[in-house]
DNA sequence: GGTGAGCTTCTTTAC
DNA sequence: GAAGCTCACC
C-alpha cells in the first residue's frame, strides 16, 4: 500500500461513490483492484461475501484470487466472488433456475451447439458463411439483451430481419433443450433483474460492492448487468483503458466508459498514467503507435524505467524461417542471458500461426505452452465425454443425446436418428425420453431399437452412479461404460495417439476434482472454461494470440506475422476497421518488459500457391529511430546470421540425440 | 442403411 | 491442415 503512487492510492481509498479508473497499460491496475478488495475487507466497510470482482478471463480471476488470498489475513476472504461476467451469470442462473424457467442441470451450449441449432432451423444446404452471419447477428442482438421483438423492430436490413426471426425460433429450441448459450448467461440475469425491482434489490443485498476489470470490453448486456448489480447508488469501481479495447467484434462497446459518466453524474475518475512495466523505448513505441488513433480523452503514459535496447525488426523469407529465428533467439537469450523460458512469449494474430513456431521450438527442444485455438476443450474425445456428462445431468439436452448416442458408433445412423428426432418432436418430448417409449421404439427397425435401448440402459446406470459417486470417478466410469475407450483404442492406429487421447480424458476427470458440486452444475461450468485456463504451463515459452495476451506481461516478447493482411487482418482492412487492429498491436507491444522483437515474412503459402506479403503498415507508424531493422543495420544482420547458424547447429545436435 | 475412406472447403480474435 | 461432406463398400 505504501509503495503505491498517489492516484493508485486514491483509487484504492475512494469508496464513497462510483469510481472509474482509467488505467494505461502496465500502470498497476490489477494491484489497485486487489488492494481495494483487501482495503474494503480490512477496513470493515464490506464483508468479503458482499464483494464481487469481475475479470475478463477465468485465468485472470484465478490469479486475482491468489493475490487477494496472500494479501488478506486468515479466512477474511472467505465468500469473496471473483469471476468473469459469464461465470457470475451462470451462478446466478443456477441459483435462480426456476425463476429463469430452467430445470436443474440445464446445459450451457457453446458456439458449436449454437451453430447446430442454427443449421437445423435454416434450409438444408444454406452456405456456411450465411449461417455464420446469421448466428453472429443473433448473438449480437443477445449481446445487447434485445428480445426477438426488439431485434425485429430495430432491424435495418433484410438479413437483420431474417436474423430476428431466427432468434425467436432459436430461443424456442434452446428452451426445449433446457439449455442456455453463452449470451444468455448475461442476458437472462439482466432481463430478470430489470423486470423486478425487489428481486434486483435482493441481489444488491448480496453483492454490495462491485469491481469490474477491463471495462472497455463490456458489451451492452454486461453494462446493463453492471448497472443492475451496482444499483443507483453506484457502489462500484470500474477499471478500463480505451486503448486496449480489442473485442468490438463480439459486441464490446468501449463507449461504455463514457456512458458511466452520464449514467452516474457523481462518477469520480482517476487516471493511472505511470507505467511500471516497459522499458522507456518500448513504451515510446507503443505511445507513438497509438497516437494514430483518435482519442476522446487523451492520456499520457510515462515511465521512469531505463531506456532499453532498440526494438528488433526482422524481415524473414517465410513463416518457417521466422519461426526458426524466433526459436534460435530464445535459445540464445535463455543460454546467454539466463532468461527462463517462462519469461518469453510469442504472440500472433491467429491461432493457426502457432504451427510453424511449435515445430521450430520442438526442433530446439524448447519447452512451450500453447493456449488457445483447437486446444484441449475442442478435442473430439473431450467434447464427447462432456456430451455424455451433459446428457446425464440434463435429459432434455438433445444435442448432448445425439453426441452421446453416436460415440462410440453403435450402429445407429443419421437416418434412424432423424426418425427418432421426428418421433420425439411429434410426442413433444426430448429424445432421451422418446428413446424409452415402447410405442416409439416399435416404429424403428428392431435392430436399431435394440441398440437404442442398450444405449439408454448405459445412460441409466451412469445416472444412478452420478447420485453416489464423485465427479472424477463418474468421468472415468463413463469413458469406460460408454465404450468410448475401447472404440478409441480400436480407432487409433499408433499407441502413442491412443495414450494421448486417454491422457486427455484423464485430465478432464482431474478437472472435476474441485469443490463438490452437483455433476450437472459442473458440466455447465465446463462450457465456460477457456483454453487459456488449462493446466500449469510450468517453465515454458508461452504461445498465444494477441487477444489472449491481454493483461499479461513478459520479459521478452516476440510479435510475429506483422504483415498487411495478417496484422492488420485482411477482413479488418477491407472493412476499414484499422483502429482496433492498431490497438491489438498496442496491446502486444505493451506486454514486453525488456526485449521486443517484431517480425514479418516476405512470403506466405496459402493453400497451394505462394503470395508476396507487404510488411504491416503499422511498422511505418513506429518511431524509426528506435528500431533495429534487418538490412538497415549491418550489426543486426550479422547477429541474425549468427543466430541462424546457431539454430542450425542446435537442430543438428537435437537430431543426433533424439530420444527413442 | 451405416460406416469409413477420400475428397473439398475455409483460416481472426473468444466468453 | 483439419473438419465437413460425398461416395462407394459392407
Amino acid at each position: 500500500m505504501s509503495s503505491m503512487n498517489a492516484p493508485q492510492r486514491e483509487a484504492v481509498m475512494y469508496t464513497q461513490g462510483p469510481l472509474l479508473v482509467l488505467a494505461g497499460a502496465g500502470s498497476g491496475k490489477t494491484r489497485v483492484i486487489t488492494e481495494k478488495i483487501a482495503h474494503l475487507i480490512a477496513s470493515g466497510q464490506r464483508e468479503a461475501k458482499h464483494i464481487a470482482a469481475i475479470t475478463f478471463t477465468n485465468k485472470a480471476a484465478k490469479e486475482m484470487r491468489e493475490r487477494v488470498a496472500k494479501r488478506v489475513k486468515g479466512d477474511a476472504a472467505e465468500g469473496l466472488t471473483i469471476s468473469t461476467f459469464h461465470a457470475l451469470g451462470l451462478r446466478f442462473l443456477q441459483q435462480e433456475a426456476a425463476r429463469a424457467g430452467l430445470k436443474r442441470g440445464f446445459s450451457v451450449f457453446d458456439s458449436d451447439d449454437q451453430m447446430g441449432i442454427v443449421k437445423d432451423l435454416l434450409p438444408a444446404g444454406t452456405k456456411n458463411d450465411v449461417l455464420e452471419r446469421l448466428r453472429g447477428l443473433v448473438s449480437r442482438a443477445k449481446n445487447e439483451a434485445l428480445t426477438p421483438e426488439q431485434a425485429a423492430e430495430l432491424a435495418k436490413s433484410a438479413v437483420e430481419r431474417e436474423a430476428a426471426k431466427l432468434y425467436e425460433k432459436y430461443q424456442a429450441r434452446l428452451a426445449a433443450f433446457n439449455a442456455v448459450d453463452f449470451d444468455d448467461l448475461i442476458r437472462l440475469p439482466v432481463l430478470m433483474l430489470e423486470a423486478d425491482a425487489d428481486f434486483a434489490a435482493a441481489w444488491r443485498e448480496r453483492i454490495r460492492y462491485l469491481l469490474v476489470d477491463e471495462c472497455q470490453d463490456t458489451n451492452g448486456a454486461q453494462y446493463r448487468l453492471l448497472k443492475q448489480l451496482a444499483g443507483p447508488r453506484g457502489a462500484f469501481t470500474c477499471v478500463g483503458d480505451d486503448d486496449q479495447s480489442i473485442y468490438a467484434w463480439r459486441g464490446a462497446q468501449p463507449e461504455n466508459l463514457e456512458l458511466l459518466g452520464s449514467d452516474y453524474p457523481n462518477l469520480k475518475v482517476v487516471k493511472l498514467e505511470q507505467n511500471y512495466r516497459c522499458a522507456s523505448r518500448i513504451l515510446r513505441l507503443a505511445n507513438t503507435l497509438i497516437a494514430n488513433n483518435p482519442h476522446a480523452n487523451p492520456k499520457t503514459l510515462w515511465s521512469d524505467q531505463r531506456e532499453g535496447e532498440k526494438i528488433k525488426v526482422w524481415r524473414c523469407e517465410n513463416n518457417e524461417h521466422e519461426a526458426d529465428r524466433v526459436a534460435a533467439e530464445i535459445d540464445y537469450l535463455n543460454k546467454a542471458k539466463e532468461i527462463p523460458f517462462a519469461d518469453f512469449a510469442i504472440l500472433f494474430r491467429g491461432n493457426h500461426q502457432s504451427r510453424a513456431l511449435e515445430k521450430s521450438l520442438q526442433m530446439l527442444r524448447i519447452p512451450y505452452h500453447l493456449t488457445g485455438g483447437t486446444a484441449f476443450l475442442d478435442r473430439a474425445e473431450v467434447k464427447d465425454a462432456l456430451g455424455w456428462l451433459r446428457l446425464i445431468a440434463n435429459p432434455e439436452d438433445d444435442a448432448a443425446f445425439l453426441r452421446a448416442i453416436t460415440t462410440p458408433a453403435r450402429g445407429i445412423g443419421g437416418t434412424s436418428l432423424a426418425r427418432l428426432a421426428e418421433l420425439a418432436q411429434q410426442h413433444h418430448m426430448p429424445m432421451d425420453r422418446a428413446a424409452r417409449q415402447l410405442s416409439i421404439l416399435k416404429q424403428l427397425q428392431p435392430r436399431i431399437a435394440a441398440a437404442v435401448s442398450e444405449f439408454t440402459g448405459i445412460v441409466d446406470r451412469l445416472r444412478d452412479e452420478a447420485e453416489s459417486v464423485a465427479a472424477p470417478a463418474l468421468v472415468r466410469s463413463l469413458v469406460e461404460r460408454s465404450g468410448m475407450l475401447d472404440a478409441l483404442r480400436a480407432q487409433t492406429k499408433d499407441k502413442a495417439g491412443f495414450e494421448r487421447r486417454r491422457a486427455n480424458l484423464e485430465e478432464l476427470a482431474d478437472w472435476f476434482d474441485g469443490p463438490k458440486s452437483a455433476i450437472g452444475d459442473l458440466a455447465a461450468q465446463m462450457a465456460l472454461l477457456t483454453h487459456a485456463d488449462r493446466g500449469e504451463p510450468g517453465n515454458a515459452v508461452r504461445l498465444m494470440s494477441l487477444h489472449g495476451s491481454k493483461g499479461l506481461e513478459f520479459r521478452a516478447v516476440f510479435l510475429v506475422g506483422l504483415e498487411d493482411g495478417t496484422l492488420p487482418h485482411e477482413a479488418s482492412m477491407e472493412e476499414g476497421r484499422l483502429e482496433e487492429e492498431r490497438r491489438l498491436l498496442y496491446v502486444g507491444i505493451t506486454r514486453a518488459k525488456e526485449h521486443l522483437v517484431l517480425s514479418h515474412s516476405l512470403e506466405a503459402k496459402r493453400w497451394g500457391d505462394t503470395l508476396r506479403l507487404q510488411p504491416s503498415r503499422f511498422l511505418a507508424e513506429l518511431p524509426q529511430g528506435d528500431l533495429a531493422r534487418d538490412g538497415a543495420d549491418p550489426e543486426a544482420e550479422a547477429e541474425s546470421k549468427k543466430a541462424r547458424g546457431r539454430a542450425h547447429l542446435a537442430a543438428m545436435a537435437a537430431l543426433f540425440d533424439k530420444p527413442k
